[in-house]
DNA sequence: GGGCGAAGGTGATTTAGATCAAAGCGACAT
DNA sequence: ATGTCGCTTTGATCTAAATCACCTTCGCCC
């Protein structure tokens, strides 16, 4: 199912990462009244192909979603085509809970993905849901005022090298440990998305997020294997160009 | 107090609107549950001058805020120095409550400003205070996607335009209800900001951002009136500038 | 009221990244 | 195998905005 999901342990022996670790690890461990929720008689499971439209920007919005395996973004659409990739999620993440009646972002999948399906009215119903909910917001808004910096001020290798380490569970944000193994600082990262996608996510074009890997790639900071898979030579290395870390 | 706060009747019969309208007028009409929450005993009243530190970022975050009367932003640096401005606040926004319990942003008033300082624990306990608590992240988050979308796919044009037109009140957003009076479509904002703090909230930099003020003056879209009063001579002129209507 | 310092404006030049234009490359179907 | 289609890479050129440099304006205090 997750088809391009999971990561196999490497041929090189190298420390192997989950694609699309969430971002927001603290959410996946979720509460019990939380799971009560998903039992709920209204929630139900769906599944989707790779780039699905789950809801359209401006649809109404009755439901709220959590993902259990796969990736999905949100984005916004101006008029003349440019779009903005908002969010990038995984397993664990909610969306859909936007304040109107209307989705405020469109929502498509990455690769194939299932999510639950829940109704908004058995989350209002119960505060413990409530409070599950407000944590996700809560994540969501220190989440965008990172995404906020990486738009507005910082250079295309910056955030190609910051999208990398997103996706590097426990490393590269507060209170990173460092490297397990001084002399083995690799990971592996699936990136589940097409550069295009990148690219809008990230405010790029596809040429100068090419570009960029092409780069890093030259420079020995990282390998690739099959476009979507990239091998992070030394992590701490990658680490030291998102601009974040004092040098 | 408000000493840049609010706009008397302009001298030439314009309509006068609000400087620093709440991008989210719907937080302001706040819940009964919320006005008990504003007299618990725990939460008191605190006046600040323009440009004072309320917190900064990585500060143990006890405290939640809400704006009674002026104006503040929320901010991150870079260790090199670069910021950026991740939001903007008016009367009835709420800041202070991160994820964590250190501030993920460091927040400093615009203008003189007085505020409501509550403790967390309040407002953990009381499950209505919870869901007022939610609608604000939900609006901030949905602010925040806007937010991206400038910063990463605007012109510094559409980049300056949009930034006039969001405290601009009933206009430029869903369900506009267009000019009032066709042949008088004006108003006046205040901004409240010198060019430094606008340039980092817009990710440009100061001489872009009088540039474009500039060009925007001599095409007869706006006038000024002491560098941080804009007099807009057409809104939906300036509303057709910011990129996110179809032409 | 004049002088000082901070904020704002403007011109000249540079540059990072966009745009335009061709190749590669891989996956799948015939 | 062979062709085709969509994605990626790479090179050449252009341009919007940054940078650098300097001047103007405003507010304030003696």
């Amino acid at each position: 199912m997750a088809y391009r999901g999971l990561s196999e342990a490497g041929s090189h022996r190298l420390e192997t990462v989950a694609g699309h670790a969430s971002s927001t690890p603290s959410t996946t461990g979720s509460t019990d009244a939380w799971n009560e929720i998903r039992k709920a008689p209204g929630t139900r499971r769906q599944s989707y192909a790779a780039h699905d439209v789950i809801y359209f920007e401006g649809d109404d919005a009755r439901h709220l979603y959590e993902i259990v395996s796969g990736a999905a973004m949100l984005y916004k659409l101006l008029p003349d085509g440019r779009r903005q990739v908002v969010e990038v999620l995984g397993p664990g993440d909610l969306f859909g809970f936007d304040m109107d009646d209307q989705h405020d972002c469109s929502a498509e999948t990455l690769v194939g993905t299932t999510v639950l399906v829940f109704n908004r009215r058995d989350i209002q119903a119960s505060s413990a849901a409530q409070s599950h909910l407000t944590r996700c917001a809560l994540q969501q808004v220190c989440a965008m005022h990172d995404h906020a910096v990486l738009l507005g001020r910082k250079s295309a290798y910056e955030r190609v090298a910051s999208f990398l380490m997103r996706f590097v569970p426990n490393r590269g944000r507060a209170h990173c440990p460092g490297p397990k193994d001084e002399n083995n600082d690799t990971g592996v990262v699936s990136l589940n998305m097409t550069r295009q996608e990148m690219a809008d996510y990230l405010g790029l074009t596809i040429e100068t997020v090419s570009r960029v890997i092409s780069d890093m790639k030259r420079k020995g900071v990282i390998r690739l294997e099959k476009h979507d898979r990239v091998i992070i030579n030394r992590i701490c290395g990658l680490c030291q160009l998102t601009g974040t870390h004092a040098d």
